[in-house]
DNA sequence: ATGTAC
């Protein structure tokens, strides 16, 4: 018996030296050659069967060891074309986040999906995507900043209650913008979400506690903000009467807690599929039925309930500033999985910078720093997986929108507007963003607007460059 | 989006 006749069989260099040590010893107990080439043809067609023990063993578990990995390549196999998906308000969507799209189904857990009309161009999933998946959850079908979200408090004051210094001052005094910022220990303030058993379940989750017990409240940056506006309410909804009331509108996400299980989860999904085809290497997947997918899905909704305690936080602080409890509040995430009913099938639907619009779902979709947000009412469309757009979208990348825009033309916009702004960098100008108007006029079968906020008092990060 | 290291 030699080498050769081990690679006529198929093997490879590490099965090989295995089955010469096997090979041998069968020898020894006075085998003829071919009665052993018979026998190891048998543990290749069914290496399970002799893993148990015997001269085969460790040959066996080579051999099913490569058909695993085999397998999991298969299973990693995209369709050779993206399964169709709708979308809505096509003309105002670049190519990029198409191209994202079809990539993102033709993954082999994809089962259906939708494009909203604030679609661009993002990592892995477009911003503005829905996909749904069969027992797979992906991280960046998600994204970075996991249980991004939006908050809306009405209240019980007049428009012109608030004088732009004073709603400047409270701002500045009670929201904390930054990459990094926490609130001081003595400032710090506490909520039942830091409380949950959930942060002793994983020990990713215990690392994060105290970043994320410090960052609590906090807005972080990039198109994050509060802002007081005037919500306009044109018949009587949200329990309230029509008319216009001074309101609190802030997005925000989970922060460093968030964007810190979004890396370590996107890592271990790209480490289980490494033979993923390069373009789909970011919409690496969990199965939701093994322990990897089960963790991030713990730990996601984790990151959902903490961004929804930021707001709340929020939004608590500047109404007890103001000495008023809000008449109605309205809120909604829109980067986060769910699982749904798609169909007769339950499936994970991801929404990454969409807003959850299930027949009578109020959720807010907002314009810019300066153009009006909607407050609106979900029509549960089942093509659009009952989803909505999550804002206007970008039009100009953040380099695009520094490289191109001028801050004289960005004041003029929000002088015209009335709208004072703290902070802010001219990549989140709203020439950087499609029409909102444009965007929910593509949008009519998804959602019913029912009031609009139009911001005044307007508070964001530092930009690179400030407006 | 985050806040550090391609």
């Amino acid at each position: 018996m030699n080498g050769k006749h081990l690679v006529k069989l198929g093997l490879e260099k590490k099965a090989i030296a295995l089955a010469q040590t096997a090979a041998a010893a069968r020898e020894k107990a006075g085998l003829e050659r071919d009665e052993i080439l018979s026998e190891l043809r048998a543990v290749q067609a069914n290496p399970d069967a002799y893993l148990a023990g015997g001269v085969y063993a460790e040959l066996a578990a080579e051999l099913a060891a490569q058909q695993a990995k085999r397998d999991a390549q298969k299973g990693a196999e995209l369709r050779p074309a993206p399964l169709p998906y709708p979308v809505w308000g096509e003309d105002l969507i670049e190519a990029g986040a198409r191209t994202q799209m079809d990539v993102a189904m033709r993954l082999p857990v994809s089962r259906a999906g939708a494009l909203m009309p604030d679609a661009h161009v993002g990592y892995g999933l477009p911003i503005g995507g829905v996909l749904a998946t069969e027992n797979a959850v992906i991280p960046y079908g998600v994204g970075v900043d996991i249980g991004c979200s939006m908050m809306l408090s009405v209240l019980p004051l007049p428009p012109q209650g608030l004088h732009a210094e004073d709603g400047k001052a409270l701002l500045l005094k009670h929201t904390r913008f930054g990459a990094g910022v926490a609130f001081d220990k003595r400032e710090r303030a506490d909520h039942e979400v830091l409380h949950e058993d959930t942060w002793r379940e994983q020990a990713l989750l215990r690392h994060l506690y105290d970043k994320a017990a410090t960052q609590i409240g906090t807005s972080g940056s990039g198109n994050h903000f509060v802002e007081f506006g005037t919500f306009s309410l044109p018949q009587p909804d949200l329990g309230l009467e029509a008319g216009e009331y001074l309101a609190v509108l802030s997005h925000s996400g989970s922060r460093g807690f968030g964007a810190q299980v979004a890396g370590h989860f996107t890592a271990l999904a790209e480490r289980l599929h490494p033979g993923l085809a390069p373009e789909a290497k970011k919409l690496a997947w969990l199965p939701l039925d093994q322990e990897e997918g089960q963790a991030y899905w713990q730990a996601m909704n984790l990151a959902g309930r903490y961004a929804l305690a930021n707001h709340d936080l929020i939004h608590a602080r500047l109404a007890r500033a103001l000495n008023v409890q809000p008449l109605a509040q309205v809120r909604n995430s829109h980067n986060l999985a769910w699982k749904q009913m798609v169909g007769e099938q339950e499936l994970i639907v991801h929404r990454k910078g969409a807003t959850p619009a299930e027949a009578g779902q109020l959720g807010l979709i907002p314009g810019s720093m300066a153009d009006p947000g909607y407050v609106v009412r979900g029509r549960g469309n089942a093509q659009a997986l009952g989803s909505a757009s999550h804002g206007a979208g970008r039009v100009l990348g953040r380099k695009a929108a520094e490289r191109t825009l001028v801050k004289k033309d960005v004041q003029a916009y929000l002088h015209e507007r009335g709208v004072t702004l703290l902070g802010g960098g001219i990549d989140e100008a709203p020439q950087a963003y499609k029409r909102i108007e444009e965007v929910i006029g593509r949008q009519r079968d998804l959602v019913d607007v029912l009031g609009t906020f139009q911001p005044r008092i307007v508070r964001m990060d530092t930009g690179s460059e400030d407006v």
